[in-house]
DNA sequence: TCTGTATTTCGTCAAATGCAGAAATAAACA
DNA sequence: TGTTTATTTCTGCATTTGACGAAATACAGA
């Protein structure tokens, strides 16, 4: 959880996820839509990866990421009702 | 949006959303639960307010901290539309 | 106004973070 | 095996962050 939050403070990271939101796309053609190098972007997909929000997967030559969409879910609702309910959060939904 | 995240980031500042959800506290109650200075208390404060997440209350001799819940539950509400939609987060519930 | 209590602001330091370029790794293919 | 393409790992640097103690500020009451 911690992670996840660590990982969703960087704003290149959330522009990251909203881009896998509407397609998979390659390690390249992300770096592409930012004015970063290539390595720099490589270091945010890895604090993705950790954080379990985007998966990879080797296709050919390339490494498509795509979105852990139900990931994202759980942990953000798991956080509203940590924030809403009376326990300790180590319990979900 | 930003501030939020980035707020959220630091377990000590999501320890004091945690212990405000059950009451109400002076930032001095707050303090004595964590092993850290007054002075770093008193910023971690500082970021939460300027992320809209609590509201400070001047009370005779001490400032009491509260939960602004509602700002919460939208902000997290948000992402997670953000997350499943196909729009730019702009809009919200 | 002076004193005591509660909290924040300031100056400083060590550790973490984001970045770039160079080198290393992985896979496909001649 | 050697080459090309795609991506990551490594090294170094500048900025930011979280921490502390000391000083400053805010308020209530004698």
């Amino acid at each position: 959880m911690n992670e996840v939050f660590r990982a969703l403070s960087d704003p290149t990271r959330r522009e990251i996820l909203r881009l896998l939101r509407a397609r998979d796309m390659t390690a390249g053609e992300l770096a592409e839509r930012f004015p970063l190098a290539k390595s720099t972007l490589s270091g945010h997909f890895s604090v993705l990866r950790h954080a379990g929000l985007i998966v990879q997967e080797r296709r050919r030559t390339s490494i498509v990421y795509s979105l852990n969409l139900s990931a994202v879910e759980e942990t953000i609702a798991g956080v509203l009702s940590l924030l809403k309910t009376g326990r300790d959060g180590k319990e979900g939904s």
